[in-house]
DNA sequence: TATTGTTATACTCTATAACTATA
DNA sequence: TATAGTTATAGAGTATAACAATA
């Protein structure tokens, strides 16, 4: 067994695998087992950039939905984001105790409620979004001039699959 | 209020949605946003085309990289398929107690195991395989000419951040 | 009757750390 | 010392179903 030298690198595989890469079959030429190891890298990607922010993942997503569209209500932020409902209530509910968002009730409909970010929110918002910008980079780096290309095709999987 | 005259359609959102989007911002150039909308996407309809075949998700790449690589150890699967060692353990667990696996001792490293697929597992294999190729299919369509490229895109996002 | 938001519950995927038995 | 595999534990993301209040 050739033993491997390189010792873990912060989340990163070791550079030097010597032990040949297994055969992917047809799963090579399968769009979603693609997808899932390209998501998945590029979340924990996410998290290395913004560990130190406290930023957690589904934070960003959230702040910047509510900051592009202030008075937003949940159900609309469901729609946005294309989370069931009873996700966002955990998630809201964090947001608010650290005072980052404020809820308001609005008189044409007593069930529902706005969101807004605070002014703190908002100072908060635009620390997050350096880091998730940052990570954003890496991302355009690696796929390069085939930037608007992809975009398109992941937002057309999303919009005719979901 | 605008009332919703479409019932759910098994998973998939209400088509004429009347209340208008919201506005996405800076998350609307974010590859790392539209990757995850287009994976859950992409998970939420493999779920809809194997659920009947009772195909848990994360078996089927597990079962293919195992028939592509008869004699396969858990470490090599684990590198392969771009999930920790520790996540192997309870899917090859099950996979065995379904006699869909078969575990071989290694005289060179008792501390290892091989890994193939019975004859039971072959056979369950061709059958998720063709659920699984259906689910690719829809996903083709939706790319179209451009598949190549994406998953030369989406290779190039896994391993270089991996 | 239908919708908004909440709660309760559960499932999947994933990771880290500590452990063992080897190497 | 380092690696293979297991176990224990935890966290993130997500969903469904039932519910109260309101439309």
């Amino acid at each position: 067994m050739t033993a491997n030298t390189l010792g873990k690198r912060t989340g990163r595989k070791a550079a030097a695998e010597k032990t040949e890469p297994a055969r992917f079959g047809t799963l090579d030429g399968m769009i979603g087992f693609h997808l899932r190891l390209a998501q998945n890298a590029s979340f924990k990607a996410f998290k290395r950039h913004t560990g130190e922010a406290k930023l957690r993942p589904g934070w960003f997503a959230m702040l910047s939905l509510i900051h592009e569209n202030p008075g937003i209500t949940p159900m609309a932020l469901s729609r946005a984001s294309g989370r069931d409902k009873s996700t966002l209530t955990p998630v809201l509910r964090d947001l608010q105790r650290l005072k980052l968002i404020a809820r308001e009730t609005v008189a044409s409909d007593k069930r529902s409620y706005t969101l807004s970010l605070t002014p703190l929110g908002e100072t908060k918002f635009a620390t997050l979004a350096e880091h998730a910008a940052a990570h954003d980079r890496e991302l355009d780096e690696i796929v390069g001039d085939r930037k608007d290309e992809l975009i398109r095709l992941l937002k057309r999987i999303h919009s005719v699959l979901d």
